[in-house]
DNA sequence: TCTGGGGTCCTAGGACCC
DNA sequence: TCTGGGGTCCTAGGACCC
């Protein structure tokens, strides 16, 4: 009887993780939508329709590779008759909400990791079958919202992850894997190529392969001293991790943000520092908007512009501006952007991409005066609530600034020409925003 | 012809100070 | 032909994530 007590108490208190995540999201909210996308290739595509961020597993099986560009997959595309997306934030973001909603249903303690995907802390859940309740939560996801999801579940959010990548890849799984029990652990560990585990990219992929690390359970096995000098105090979390020694909690309550950006890649290059100047103040105009609504103002404001960087002559150029007054008014960062734009500016460039950085970022609650600060701040903040007010209302850009540009012929802005209906939200977006 | 966007953390090295 | 040492702060760049 004693005995029994000291092991539920164990039990309770070993970590455990489930990591759950939507099987090709943005595919699956398309389909949502349009049932009879189920079953045949489909795509999504980045903004100005450049690149294949999205692949249905139909998709996947004819051999498109995440990030392609679409002009090198048309044949693909053409011979196989696969249905292709332009992608759609404002439909992707309220689905991940509905995602998310179904799954606090399961345990208090959640992470939103992504668009699509979340950790939740199962460690409290005493005597309970994982494999069971995992089913559960995939079998209710897919039943609310339509999209289908797989989990996986193990000590640590490392092998979480590895948990439910074999979820979805193993028939046998069928979308749902516990590896708390170390049973299973080792050839799970085998079956993951290293680059697959969470943390390893393309770099250390590389670099650990050719020093005869190509699987997750060699990388467990590495010599510490040998992973510290190559990868860092990162690597030594990551070897803890694979171990079963968590390193990284649930993280409830996201850090505040410490940065934000905006920036847009042309579909055509363009010379004209006027049109650069539009294109600029509206990324401005979204990402102070982005600011106001998170109650918080920038220190820090970067501009930069680049040319096709697939190209010999690339260029890039950025400056960086320190606010006098942290600040997140629009006009007035328009302002310090066209400063900067103009001299970073270099004539006979065909530019491909501009973009602003707000970094520094504070609480606007705690502005720190300046005694030389000549903008009338009380008055600016009123302006700036009326205009979210409005364009939240009725659709984000009924108001903007002139700055932005009124002509039909703004050639800096984003195509979309696959674009599914806006099913569950009223206004499309002036700026894609994702 | 056509190649996305938005973040984070860590480290090395220089500037500066005592 | 020798030329301290250590701490802190900041920044640029590299690596990763989705």
């Amino acid at each position: 009887m004693i005995k029994e007590e000291f092991r539920n108490k164990m039990i309770k208190h070993l970590p455990t993780f489930a990591l759950v995540d939507c099987n090709n999201f943005y595919v699956s909210c398309e389909r949502v939508f349009n049932p009879q996308l189920i079953g045949k290739p489909v795509i999504v595509l980045s903004n100005n329709d450049g690149c294949a961020v999205a692949r249905s597993n139909e998709a996947k099986a004819l051999g498109i590779k995440m990030g392609v560009p679409v002009f090198q997959i048309r044949d693909t595309i053409r011979n196989n008759n696969v249905k292709v997306y332009s992608s759609n934030y404002a439909l992707y973001g309220d689905m991940s909400n509905r995602v998310m909603q179904t799954l606090t249903r399961f345990t208090p303690e959640m992470e939103v990791y992504s668009i699509d995907e979340a950790f939740l802390d199962l460690s409290n859940l005493n005597r309970i079958d994982l494999n069971d309740y995992g089913r559960k939560i995939k079998t209710t996801v897919e039943k609310w919202t339509g999209i289908p999801v797989s989990v996986g579940m193990a000590g640590t959010k490392t092998l979480a992850k590895i948990a439910n990548r074999l979820a979805k890849y193993s028939k046998k799984a069928n979308g749902v894997l516990d590896l708390t029990d170390v049973k299973y652990l080792d050839r799970a560990l085998e079956m993951t190529e290293v680059g697959d585990v969470w943390g390893v990219g393309r770099r250390y992929a590389k670099f650990l392969t050719s020093n005869g690390i190509s699987n997750a359970r060699q990388l467990r096995g590495a010599d510490d001293k040998f992973i510290q000098k190559k990868m860092g105090i990162v690597g030594i979390r990551l070897l803890n991790e694979l171990r079963g020694i968590s390193c990284y909690p649930l993280e409830q309550s996201p850090p505040r943000k410490q940065s934000t950006t905006v920036s847009r890649t042309f579909k055509h290059g363009i010379e004209s520092l006027d049109e650069l100047h539009e294109a600029a103040a509206a990324y401005v105009s979204s990402g102070a908007e982005k600011l106001r609504k998170e109650k918080l103002v920038a220190g820090v404001l970067i501009v930069y512009v680049m040319t096709n960087r697939f190209q010999e002559d690339y260029y890039y150029n950025s400056i960086s501006t320190n606010l006098p007054v942290r600040t997140s008014d629009t006009a007035e960062l328009i302002g310090y952007a066209r400063d900067g734009l103009r001299k970073i500016y270099k004539k006979g460039c065909q530019y491909k991409k501009v973009g602003i950085l707000l970094n520094d970022l504070g609480p606007e609650n705690e502005i720190q005066a300046s005694f030389f600060d000549t903008v009338d701040r009380s008055r600016s903040k009123k302006l700036m609530k009326a205009i979210d007010s409005i364009n939240g209302d009725m659709g984000s850009g009924v108001i903007q600034y002139g700055s932005v540009g009124l002509s039909h012929n703004q050639s800096w802005k984003t195509s979309f020409n696959q674009r599914s209906g806006s099913y569950t939200t009223h206004w499309d977006q002036l700026l894609e925003v994702g």
